[in-house]
DNA sequence: ACCGATGGTGGAATCGATTCCACCGCTGCT
DNA sequence: AGCAGCGGTGGAATCGATTCCACCATCGGT
């Protein structure tokens, strides 16, 4: 950083012309470069930007240009999950690297419950081109908000409400889930019961969903359910629970919304001396790190949020050029399963 | 939610005037309520921005008004680490409360390493109205380039560099940590031991010299020392690097410098059979919700988190509103001890 | 020697708000 | 009756960039 502040205030354009002694229109061609300027003044402008340590002012950028080269992503909850949920973690730093790749600056907006409005205010005033919208609740009008906004935007897990009105990208989280059902069948586990996530949120209740659909197309019990809230904390109460309850001792499969949970189920398991797998199979779900870390490795299902996101951003540069004018898109990926040792 | 769009468009400020009746003037006295209006005029414009669903253009208004109403969270940080340390989002929730009462946009900016120019770009844009910057590392150079900006700025904790360019709030670090030693000390506590936090932070630096610090003063061995990076796993590689050393077995007290490595530690005491706090007495820092929930309740320090971000947000809209020309000021709070079980 | 293409350039319009300033019509006081 | 004062109003300037458009050289081709 050689370049200082001359006077009291941020120089402009004006200031940066006039010291290289061309016109506004000339240097604002020059360090933009996207039209023809004589090496000359090319060569003046970008000595005297550096002299002045000129930086364009983003607001009058923004105010003509139409764009501001942000993009928001809105979290809807609270921050104590935000901060605690893995899946953020590796959502937020997937959605990094892609807009780092775009020239796009991140804007992460902390949706409290209560601050909404703020928030809407802040979009309606168009301060970021876009926005990735991540895990929300049953009630969230967000996507419609969005929408009558006119706002580009992509939501990464659908929602309940006016999803169709929004692009959308997806995983399958019913048809993982079934598929986690399937390997514990395979294995000779028949009866099976199931740590969910909280009901009001859209993997929670798939997963819980393609969990029964699969065991009742195998005529077996889909009856033996305890919700979590995808903690760990959450996983060793839920299996508690399972347990305790009627037959609870006839288990021997279970399978967990996340791997959080299934890390708290089988930390339960082991302080009641129920070994895994011999006496209970366990498949997890994200494989976001702490799957191969569990002792034993857990099975689990292969969240595909780099994918997702990658796509996600794909789909709202898009939606950006286009002036918001698409159809709604809807992508859906499949979680493949990892085979560990809990199975 | 009654208001449209009407056209394709977000609608302007011309508009609602036109669609009142009245000018562009009065219109924006109208919406803003600054100065006065007549009662006639000021119910048109308000029905007509409802009736077209009118927001002000961020961009347009920044520019006139040199203020975007929103200021960034800056934090220099791996991801992972943001988004594991509880420390981060108690701060971030407190920061949103703060900036919530005083109508300030939180926008949290994620600085990467090697995205920093990014960052350092859309800071001179002035897309937002000051900083506030939390936890950095050794060699980070944020207060200069922030203080050459002349964006108004606050840290959280002092910078290794330019510290004294920017103002700063910070909590008594080695004061609290000799305040834990003496704790042990007249606990009877003569063989004392530390799991330091990572030398390259300001935080764990401090500790670690405020618990050496009086040792020394006590005339006691301040040799025993482990380093871990403030999570709970290594806090349990840390405890078990001490029992193992040279007379490890003599250790009847330790201090670490986050309660996530006290549980590590704690976990690791409790493998080996070593009974809290009989044999060894621990005492944790920072009591943001784990060291209630440790088994048995951990004795710990409080940091003040509220109160130094209540302090920061204060003494940044101060900056703001003097447009950054106050002379850095530098607030330190002092840590309470928390007696619970461990000592 | 004249006539298009170019390649560069600067003046002026534009984006959408806020706000200064001049002005107008009242009221109320002398 | 005349004039100061004030509540309200609209025209125009302003913020700091991008970009359209008109214009001027210069160059190559006939």
């Amino acid at each position: 950083m050689t370049q200082v502040v001359v006077n009291g205030h941020a120089s402009t354009l004006d200031e940066v012309a006039r010291l290289a002694g061309v016109s506004k229109a000339t240097a604002s061609r020059a360090l933009n470069g996207r039209s023809k300027v004589s090496a000359k003044a090319q060569a003046a402008v970008v000595d005297a930007a550096r002299e002045l340590g000129y930086t364009p002012n983003g607001a009058a950028r923004s105010l003509v240009m139409q764009r501001t080269g942000s993009v928001a992503v809105i979290l809807p909850e609270s921050d104590e999950r935000v901060f605690s949920d893995p899946f953020f973690a590796r959502m937020l730093h997937a959605v990094a690297r892609s807009l780092r790749e775009r020239d796009l600056q991140l804007v992460l907006l902390l949706a409290q419950p209560g601050d909404e409005d703020r928030m809407l205010l802040y979009l309606r005033g168009r301060y970021v081109d876009g926005a990735i919208v991540a895990s929300h609740h049953r009630d969230d009008r967000l996507a419609e908000h969005l929408s009558d906004l006119g706002l580009p935007c992509v939501f990464i897990g659908a929602p309940w409400i006016g999803a169709e009105r929004v692009p959308v990208v997806d995983s399958d989280n019913a048809g993982a889930a079934a598929q986690a059902v399937r390997v514990l069948i395979d294995g000779g586990r028949r009866t099976i019961a199931t740590i969910a996530g909280p009901r009001d949120m859209r993997a929670g209740h798939d997963r819980l969903a393609g969990w029964r659909q699969e065991l009742d197309a195998a005529g077996l019990d889909s009856n033996r359910v305890a919700h979590g809230d995808f903690t760990e904390h959450s996983g060793t109460t839920a299996c508690a629970e399972l347990l305790d309850a009627d037959g609870g001792g006839d288990i021997d499969g279970i399978f967990a919304a996340s791997d959080l949970m299934a890390l708290g189920a089988m930390r339960e398991l082991g302080a009641r001396g129920i070994r895994v797998p011999d006496d209970v199979a366990i498949v997890g779900y994200d494989d976001l790190g702490v799957a191969e870390r569990t002792q034993p490795p857990l099975t689990t299902l292969r969240n595909p949020i780099d994918q997702m996101v990658t796509e996600a951003v794909r789909l709202l540069v898009e939606a950006i050029a286009q002036g918001g004018r698409g159809a709604p898109r809807r992508v859906v990926f499949v979680p493949e399963l990892v085979r560990r040792d809990t199975v």
